[in-house]
DNA sequence: GCCGTTTTCGGCCCGACTGTTTTCAGTCG
């Protein structure tokens, strides 16, 4: 388990940003200081805090949510900022909203923006992160009982101030005094690492209880973002009551959220305290609530509206017929997608942007059977927990036709890495293990370090003699971008270089990474034929979704590594392939996919390229 | 505020749960 330092999580990807309430995360204040001309991620956030302003004044919600939606078509276009000459041509950006881009644009503020900034104190802000507080209760506190900030708002409900307002009562009052002096305790997602050890812990319980058809995980676990709020499951029962009577009795429940029919809510006290959604339903209906309840928001407004448009309407419990009034129910997701001319669209690739495109084709994504090998872990001679020989034991179990060993190199010498000399012993110990096994090729690689001064760790005459070399930063992260770049271009322009490792080296949620022109970076590894990893460990995830959907455009390949540095976390290439999914990167962009032989060749030919 | 080969006005994705109410608003996912 991974400890995290309570408000650490500052890391908000782009893709990650729900619209709105994730800017609480936001200083606003320092957004607009000095601004003079505006890129466009400030641009769609000054559009998000628009919203969230409008939002606590009580505006009318169709209103407030034209903001987001303009906010994501922006977002969502991959153009630069420079480049879209008329913003109102996209969908969701009419006159009232393009004005204010260009506003932004030209001016770097807004005057609505500015106006509502005076009309509304920034301390409400935060408090719309509270549970059970949106923005028309706010609003109301706001304008009855002057509450500002948490401190105003905490002395209202000390006073007995709230449970007077109409709407409001005694119990409304106690929660928001609790949630008041809870916030800030816990981190508002948690890095999908942790959540991935708690829903096992979960999934423990419910394997043993009785009355359940079959269940499946739901949300954002199952859409493998990189950070989540809480676990849904999806249970299918005929006998609801005696489910419900189990989901209470659950271990490690801190409180009952929620105890209906349909939805039983549970805090379960781990390190964090985790919210955990169970949505219990007759089998029929087991496929569309998975459906409704894996998300995103984006995705399923996106599927209603295309159901709308022929004459359907979507919901948890069926496809409806809106001329009859029949329900259509699926056995699997993949029936509710063909319903709609849909390929089946794997979870993870449900974000909300141009998926339902790209499926309405068929589209072949990475399945972890199509995994051929793993070219990125450790034994014991550098910080691995096993020999060579168990791991390589460990390759063949899981059904693997190659596999390559990389210890770290000397540079990095907590990890007891490698220097030259000991690597040939090493290449000596892994062809002697390969001979004896005569269903998985072993090869011999490294993780060799690139020094701060943008040297690579060891001598070529040694590089040479290796089957695989990766090359990965691991040592003053704080340079300057440019140094970073000379460091990772010494790297690229190597014969010997095969992959980059953990290219930007952040930790979800703990540590940003280092300075990287990602941009570039995948440029020049395309052009130099060297491949880029996504480093399957979900503390990593490095490359992001994002940026490996990048590395695709530019034909940059792609190599899905577990960075194992024990046989346990082989297993986390499920994880790797579900980000490239995500990704929507294609079979023949991932090493992973190909036969030895080809996987052969593709090494070799760095070394003729730019011998050539 | 946005949008329209049914529409320039009247919709905007949909339903459950809670706490407040005596039929519903607000919040949430």
């Amino acid at each position: 388990m991974v400890y995290i330092e309570p408000g650490s999580l500052d890391i908000c990807r782009q893709d990650e940003i729900q619209l709105g309430r994730q800017l609480c995360f936001c200083s606003t204040s320092i957004l607009l200081e000095g601004v003079t001309c505006m890129n466009k991620k400030e641009l769609i956030k000054h559009l998000e805090t628009i919203a969230v302003y409008l939002e606590l004044k009580g505006e009318n919600a169709f209103k407030i949510s034209a903001y987001r939606k303009a906010a994501q078509a922006l977002e969502q276009d991959e153009r630069s900022l420079r480049e879209i000459d008329d913003p109102a041509a996209l969908n969701g950006i009419g006159k009232g909203t393009a004005a204010i881009i260009k506003e932004l644009r030209e001016t770097g503020q807004s005057e609505l923006l500015e106006t509502l900034k005076q009309e509304i104190p920034s301390g409400l802000i935060p408090l719309l992160k509270l549970p059970g507080l949106g923005g028309k209760k706010l609003a109301k506190l706001y304008q009855e009982l002057d509450v500002v900030d948490a401190a105003s708002l905490k002395e209202a409900c000390e006073q007995e101030q709230v449970q007077q307002l109409p709407g409001f009562g005694a119990k409304t009052e106690q929660k928001i005094l609790a949630a008041v002096q809870e916030q800030g305790t816990r981190p508002e997602r948690l890095p999908i690492s942790y959540m991935l050890d708690a829903a096992q812990k979960v999934e423990t319980e419910l394997n043993q209880f009785e009355d359940v058809k079959r269940y499946a995980r739901a949300g954002s676990l199952r859409r493998m973002e990189e950070t989540v709020k809480d676990l849904d499951y999806i249970i299918s029962t005929e006998k609801g009551d005696a489910v419900r009577a189990q989901l209470r009795k659950l271990p490690f429940i801190s409180d009952i959220v929620a105890d209906g029919e349909t939805k039983v809510s549970v805090e379960l006290d781990f390190e964090y305290s985790i919210q955990v959604d169970f949505r219990l339903v007759e089998e029929a209906a087991f496929a569309t609530t998975l459906h409704h309840f894996t998300g995103s928001k984006e995705h399923n407004v996106m599927m209603r509206q295309l159901a709308k448009a022929q004459g359907e309407k979507v919901s948890e419990y069926g496809v409806e017929k809106q001329d009859t009034g029949d329900v259509i129910t699926f056995e699997s997701e993949e029936g509710f997608y063909n319903h709609f001319g849909l390929h089946y669209i794997p979870p993870e690739a449900r974000i909300g942007r141009d998926e339902i495109n790209v499926y309405k084709e068929p589209f072949e994504t990475v399945q972890k059977t199509d995994i051929r090998g793993d070219l990125h872990m450790h034994t014991t001679w550098s910080d691995g927990a096993v020999s060579i020989r168990e791991m390589a034991e460990e390759g063949r179990k899981r059904g693997y036709e190659w596999m390559a060993v990389t210890d770290h190199s000397k540079f990095l010498q907590v990890a007891h890495g490698l220097d030259e000399e000991r690597v040939l012993r090493q290449i000596e110990e892994i062809r002697r293990v390969n001979e004896s096994l005569d269903d998985m090729e072993l090869l011999a690689g490294i993780e060799m370090d690139i020094r701060p001064d943008a040297v690579l760790d060891l001598e070529e005459s040694v590089l040479k003699e290796l089957d695989v070399v990766i090359a990965s930063i691991h040592s003053s992260f704080s340079q300057t971008e440019e140094e970073i770049m000379q460091r990772l271009e010494a790297a690229l322009n190597s014969p010997y270089v095969h992959i980059i490792a953990h290219p930007t080296g952040r930790l979800i949620g703990r540590r940003e990474g280092y300075k990287v022109n990602v941009d570039w970076l995948l440029k020049r590894a395309g052009e130099t034929q060297t491949a880029v990893e996504l480093n399957a460990n979900p503390n990593r995830l490095d490359l992001n979704a994002g940026w490996l959907r990048k590395a695709q455009e530019y034909e940059t390949f792609v190599t899905i590594n577990t960075d194992a540095h024990h046989p346990g976390m082989l297993d986390d290439m499920e994880v790797g392939t579900g980000i490239a999914r995500k990704a929507l990167l294609k079979k023949e962009q991932i090493i992973n996919t190909k036969r030895y032989e080809d996987l052969a060749a593709f090494l070799h030919t760095k070394r003729a390229h730019l011998k050539a």
